[in-house]
DNA sequence: CCGGTTACTGTAACCGGTTACATAACCACT
DNA sequence: AGTGGTTATGTAACCGGTTACAGTAACCGG
């Protein structure tokens, strides 16, 4: 068994609240006690349970993250600057992937038993989960999904961005263009293609932008995609990915028949993983750490300041030119 | 403020203790007071406090795990992997990323105090650290490093892989290899390193394998080591990279300057991260979230069955042939 | 020499649960 | 009715800390 407050208190010939005094390295204890008791702490090897202290203190100095999984740089990316940011304000990080999980909203719950406050990722749990979650007074803060009643939100621009991405290939002659994802299963994806659409309206041009659903958003996905339009002698003058892992499984796919990219058909995705170097992939890169301590920040805020009126944080994206869709990229590495 | 078990208990008229066996879902409670404190829960939205709970069965119910970082899917995947089987076991996971804190061991030790076991990855501690956290009763699982004293272990084969890679680079007439990685920085890659030399002297042929260290295992690394042999005008036959980021940034370097890869050097990496099949890298395959699950599976049996004898396991890895270091590459995808 | 500060230190209540043990209620069965 | 054996519930002591409050000793000016 680990020695106690109560073995280092006899130990030193003082009382409890005397040694945790001295451990909180506080106010008045006299210097010779101190030194006493801290002899005594060292001699047991004597570390506070944070259990105790925790349950006295009423608080966890413990934050959760939800997140879908960590496949896939964007995840594992926002998680990290989540953690640094909880890091230096002296908290711990629990994690809670949900993907593939059924309980995932009494997961949830658990978690907010277990903590001062959490960040969701996406669509890990229901909007009434979310809302349950924030009626009992669990402190939230939501990334990558649109702001739910006044709970905190950070997010990446995604229709601008989408309407700089889609600028950019109607000036490059595209007029025939295929976006490919599925804007019911994620608020980005929609907003992406609500972007597409508008830049369409916008210029003026003749023509309209179609939709192709997938299920997943998965190289096998993309892939897919591309195999049917060969199949079907089809081709756009573009496909607009919904993120980077579709656009890389399409464009294998073409390459594989030998197809010229960005001649015949561009392609573009959306993160800017480390695959899309190499695969001279368009892209438009999100701020993943910025977006991770950026939330670990608004949540510290809930917490301690106990600030009550919701901020929503929208941190800007940069549109990543590579050859799958431009003759002069103007980034090559 | 939330309820607690004493607001249900008067609300339901009947003592803490039956309250607290009801929420256990446990043994003898008549169906009419089981109904009632039920009842009186539902009412009040009573959770029990995790707090409370932690205190007085004295177990956290959650595991630690540290890492250096999560860029790289390295990293990613052996936590995804872990909280997979800890979520399963019932158990929050924390994490703790080292990478650029200076008092990571210190934190590591706040940590151990938080969680019934830990899981440390790397060389993210040193082993004064672990044989003090071991010596405490911490219950400890290894992952990619080598066992100390008598702490559990899990690691990916590192030996016998390195030999297999560097006998088809020997069969593909190899005869000058150059391994790029800092032996010294990570017991991997020392072992790797090994493995190399080992196959080399078995092989019996003429030459000995040359080494070039490196800080960073990153692509910067990996570019500027290419730079350097075309500057002085002296590739080997093969630059074996003791990673894949390694080795994509010395390939691109190479293709800058349109050296013939495979044709006048071979280059390989190990991981197989996504960009490796992009880059067409020969590389190894390492089963990451076999690792995460191993590891979380051995650290349930030292919490739950009290083990004392150590396990040490070695998971097995595979060897990815792709077109950077051979003609007729096996696998194209 | 005395009353009043001031500076430490101790006592004990509390945080919100679990659980060993005592007690009460119930149910046959003589 | 009395007895013994279950079964259901309550009492109270923990788990390991924090902290309000009380108490004591030392010090100080008058």
């Amino acid at each position: 068994m680990l020695p106690t407050i109560r073995d280092v208190a006899r130990e030193a010939g003082v009382s409890i609240a005397t040694v945790s005094r001295v451990m909180h390295e506080s106010d008045g204890v006299r210097d010779a006690t101190r030194l006493r008791v801290l002899a005594a702490a060292a001699e047991l090897e004597y570390t506070p349970s944070q259990l105790g202290r925790q349950l006295a203190e009423r608080r966890h100095a413990a934050n959760g993250i939800v997140f879908p999984d960590l496949s896939g740089p964007y995840y594992a990316e926002v998680v990290l600057g989540y953690e640094g940011v909880a890091a230096e304000l002296r908290r711990s990080v629990l994690i809670l992937s949900t993907h593939g999980r059924d309980d995932a909203e009494s997961a949830v719950r658990e978690m907010a038993g277990r903590c001062d406050g959490l960040v969701i990722l996406g669509r890990t749990v229901s909007d009434a989960a979310v809302e349950h979650l924030a009626a009992r007074g669990t402190k939230l803060v939501l990334v990558a999904r649109p702001p739910i009643g006044s709970v905190d939100s950070v997010n990446a621009e995604n229709h601008a961005s989408a309407r700089s991405l889609t600028e950019h290939l109607l000036s490059e002659g595209v007029r025939n263009l295929r976006f490919v994802g599925d804007p019911g299963a994620s608020p980005d994806v929609a907003e992406r293609w609500a972007g597409v659409r508008a830049a369409f309206q916008r210029s003026g041009v003749d023509g309209t932008p179609a939709l192709v659903t997938v299920d997943e958003l998965d190289e096998a996905s993309g892939a897919a995609v591309a195999a049917g339009a060969l199949a079907a002698n089809d081709l756009p003058d573009a496909f607009v990915c919904a993120n980077d892992e579709l656009a890389l499984g399409l464009l294998a796919r073409l390459k594989q028949d030998n197809v010229d990219v960005p001649g015949t058909v561009m392609v573009t995705g959306w993160d800017d993983v480390m695959a899309a170097r190499y695969a001279g992939l368009t892209t438009v890169r999100q701020p993943m750490r910025e977006l991770g301590a950026t939330a670990a920040r608004l949540l510290d805020e809930l917490i301690v300041d106990e600030r009550t009126e919701p901020r929503h944080e929208l941190l800007q994206t940069e549109l990543v030119i590579r050859s799958s869709s431009s003759s002069s990229p103007k980034e090559s590495k």
